[in-house]
DNA sequence: TTGAAAGCGCTAACAC
DNA sequence: GTGTTAGCGCTTTCAA
């Protein structure tokens, strides 16, 4: 049609016949404006096809209407529904969302916090990769603890004194595996993802689960699989399995090794619950087809306050000092894939 | 540490004792500096852990050095693999990836592509919302064919001239309903999403398999899910088999239908492939513990071209009148859903 | 309620 | 190789 530079703020008040504040004003809706003012902007802009440069608006206001959801991976039922409510949250308020993955690498994390902050996001929900074994440098810290308001989710690091929201992990996991001891397993085995916060409270939730039936527990039960694929889970479960052919129910820390976990025993020809109990974290749609037992947790709940939570930081000018821990608790689905061990039938 | 205000390139510049130019030169790595103000600014760099402002630099630059990919959820296999390639592809490049979700409403589409505009992303990559039945506004039309760099992928939109790549459609429907029809199955049920281009290929795919070998189809026996949810696709799937008990072989169009049509087909005890054969566009995880037969689409490689497509366009300083439309081969991989159909056994 | 002018932090153009 | 200057498009004083 017309020419081909870019429309301006400065060509919607030409056309109106205002100054550039006043065309701002109203298309920023801030300030205050006559109505007659208003309409002939709004003219303007719409004969114009008028598009403001979020990028101008950003370096001068210093807010970009836009959060960050960092998490491990994008192919994961559990971050994609945290994402989701993520969302959902953040559009009420008008605000973008982000999306960052960081394949569980805590320094692939830093870089995307880095960028973040670059980018001038306004805010950070962060399901954050660091494991509990990893040595902290002094200078990420530091980067955990800058102004940049962040609120973790599920995950939480030690030392660092922000807002979490995560499930009671604890609680949930004493509870599963009492319900596998109380139908008499006592040969379970655990099948963990890397050392994260949570699945370090998990496992202490089983080990208490033993110590307060006085039974002792076999440290030898518990395996990690530290690259999230169903290739590797298979491999570990089949390996673990072949150790330890004594074990009479499997427990599940991460719902992303169920489907190797699942296809080992498949292959092994072993019936679910008739040969091995089987209890998994975290619901899959496939879940309750295949009649599995689940620990579901929250995790739209999480997302939800997470968000607002982080709408609260956002809002305040200064830092706050205090901050939230907050323990949402899952809920222990019961289908069909637990039941007595088979020795005792 | 020191005061509170942000750091910017003159604080960098001064400590360094250069000039502002020569410091961005330096961070920005373009230009030519000596070797001695380069070290000079990087240590000052380090000494002030100075940001970069990517929003004065995209407002100066008029490049963003990101790129957005629009797909209907987020929560969904296909999408997630299509998004999971883009990123990786674009990490190549140094580009950041923004990840809009659409929820298959084309209002929320429009919405997106004009926030992006504003937002000076260089590219997209587009699986659109639009279907087939819709009038497409013609404002909404140019937006399509703006100067905005975009790559559709998956679906495409007629009449909109632009690059697309996506799965060759037809000729996969056209085999995988003659690899029913030779099995001996004539009461083929389709269970399809809404009406987008993909969908309408491959019913014209599975229609021609019906033509080409002389035989009548019945258009009754093509379902529609509008919602994608399990309940949703579940109950469809439940009053489909109602109506047509005759049904042998449940064709489905995609993946985020399975699950609710497992569902039902578990609550009438029907065995595939005993009682009823399955065939289902795109892999899940689980379609290999079920062994379900499935058409695999080639949406890494899919992802891979788009984004290096994208690219492309984004090199070229004019806006090219040639455009392509590629079409790659997707895979039957055949397992144990489908079988003679009952009543030739 | 409005307009003029300043300036957010950076890079590009041009001079040296 | 380096510095000076202008200005990307907007919002925000400040004064009228």
């Amino acid at each position: 049609m017309s020419d081909d530079r870019t429309i301006t703020i400065d060509d919607v008040a030409k056309l109106a016949g205002v100054s550039r504040a006043t065309a701002g004003r109203v298309v920023g809706n801030y300030g205050s404006v006559s109505e007659k003012s208003r309409e002939r902007v709004w003219d303007a802009v719409r004969q114009l096809d008028y598009q403001p440069n979020l990028i101008a608006r950003g370096l001068r206001s210093q807010t970009t209407k836009t959060i960050a959801v960092i998490v491990g991976s994008i192919r994961n039922t559990y971050s994609t529904a945290l994402v989701y409510a993520v969302e959902k949250e953040a559009q009420k308020k008008g605000y973008n969302v982000l999306i960052c993955t960081t394949h569980e690498d805590i320094e692939k994390e830093l870089k995307h916090l880095k960028d973040l902050n670059s980018r001038k996001v306004d805010g950070v929900i962060l399901m954050s990769a660091y494991r509990a074994d990893a040595n902290m440098d002094k200078k990420y810290k530091e980067f955990y603890i800058s102004k940049l308001p962040i609120v973790f989710v599920d995950r939480s690091i030690p030392g660092i004194n922000r807002d979490v929201i995560q499930s009671e992990n604890f609680d949930a996991s004493y509870k599963a595996t009492k319900y596998l001891m109380d139908m008499g397993h006592r040969k379970i085995g655990i099948i963990a993802t890397s050392n994260f916060s949570t699945v370090q409270e998990r496992i202490k939730g089983y080990k208490a689960a033993f110590a307060n039936a006085g039974i002792e527990y076999d440290e030898s039960l518990i395996a990690s699989v530290d690259e999230l694929s169903d290739k590797m889970s298979r491999k570990v479960c089949h390996e673990f399995l072949e150790e330890h052919p004594d074990i009479t129910a499997l427990y599940i820390l991460n719902n992303s090794l169920c489907s190797g976990v699942l296809l080992d025993l498949k292959e092994r020809q072993m019936k679910i619950p008739q040969d091995i109990s089987l209890l998994v974290w975290d619901d899959e749609e496939y879940n309750e087809l295949l009649d599995i037992t689940t620990i579901e947790q929250p995790i739209t709940e999480i997302g939800k306050q997470a968000t607002r939570r982080l709408f609260e930081l956002i809002g305040e000018p200064e830092e706050t000092t205090d901050f939230e821990c907050k323990k949402l608790d899952p809920e222990l689905i019961i289908r069909k894939s637990c039941t007595l061990p088979k020795y005792r039938k």
